[in-house]
DNA sequence: GGGAACACTAAACGGGAATCACTCAGCCGT
DNA sequence: ACGGCTGAGTGATTCCCGTTTAGTGTTCCC
């Protein structure tokens, strides 16, 4: 984050001991923790706990909760624009990088579930939403990122119906549902969710777009 | 508000809710509460006051918070159940069947928020299983209504791939997903929330149901 | 009249996030 | 060499949460 004034010469000041390995220490620990009990199971103490280190000690380096886990979740879905950027610049056809991406999509998801509730199903009672906004707005790049191949299918007039940010919209919102019942209700009777997903996508481009 | 003049030598106890009214104000106020404010939003105190009564009284009958939150969400969902066993007995074709079910279950969602949010986007977090669980044993019996439908359609044939109870599971979870972060995302710039509406029905059933 | 059952209360507990007042060590310019 | 500044760290405290405990007043029944 901010980085405060440094003299040029030489470094401001050396850091005591471990000290600036603290802030990386905490996000390890924090991550860890987060990814294994989710987002009421990471308190502050357990944090500063598993750092070893006084609970107030987290407030040297984060305004508060909540930046711990965004900028871990940020992290994550810096990940995820990264792999739509990449599938971005695979030279196939549009629809097969709408559906590459959508498969990865999904994938991330349920490879990073505590993150991808955070992000995605809205912890909304629980954060406030200025605090999000950073994560969120990584979240709106990968959506522009992963409306590209769309618009390119629109402009080859191979859309079915509705506009292309509608198609967009729909697509994203129909894998999300998908992945977050299955992220939120592992306890119920899925049938095999690889083939739920490839069913969704199947249904969904053939409903959406005309070969 | 109440204004409860307590007179000096009686006593400064709310008079007795004549036995199971008292339940009904808490339920009521309850609802008020968690529908404006969301589950993290309706505490127990909160409830307490509004009924005019100190938190404690509460737990004379209820086991504890979940316990109220999760009677006012049984009541909802089984609005919800009683909508689709309705729209069940419409003599229509199936297909029109499934999508009447559909469009009542996101009009559903949109209207009750907060109950949706906390049955179907997991309060996960917040909530224990078993206290969730007579809820969710309802929503599974409205997805089994909403099944109904879709086997009739696989069974004359009309399924384009996938077995009826993946495309259930696919149709249900495709709207879910619309209407979840219609809900948890509301200052997203979206499209037109009815015409995103359409859009998703129409490629999903496009996509997996042959004319 | 005397219990017993009930509806209710105040006070407290433990655990969360966050703040306050403070200490302490190291580096600075003089 | 030294006093001052600063950043890292702490324990105590505040406030709110759900929940528990022990006790109080009312009513009803025998």
């Amino acid at each position: 984050m901010t980085v405060v004034l440094k003299k040029p010469q030489k470094s401001a000041r050396k850091p005591k001991g471990d000290g600036h390995m603290r802030r990386g220490e905490i996000l390890a620990a924090a991550e860890k923790i987060f990814i294994a009990e989710g987002y009421a199971g990471a308190t502050i103490r357990k944090i500063a706990d598993a750092v070893g280190v006084s609970s107030t000690a987290l407030y040297m380096h984060f305004r508060d909760k909540d930046q711990i886990l965004m900028e871990i979740s940020s992290g994550a879905i810096e990940r995820l624009l990264d792999l739509n950027t990449q599938i971005a610049s695979r030279p196939v056809d549009p629809v097969a990088r709408v559906r590459l991406m959508l498969e990865a999509y999904m994938k991330f998801a349920l490879d990073n579930p505590n993150t991808y509730q955070l992000v995605f199903c809205g912890g909304g009672d629980q954060i406030s939403p200025d605090k999000i906004a950073d994560v969120l707005a990584l979240g709106d790049r990968c959506f522009e990122k992963f409306s590209e191949p769309v618009h390119d299918i629109a402009a080859r007039g191979r859309l079915r119906s509705g506009s292309p940010v509608e198609a967009a919209e729909v697509l994203w919102s129909g894998c999300h549902g998908l992945v977050s019942l299955l992220i939120t209700k592992p306890s119920r009777g899925w049938s095999n969710p690889d083939q739920l997903m490839k069913v969704m996508l199947d249904g969904l481009l053939h409903g959406l777009v005309t070969d």
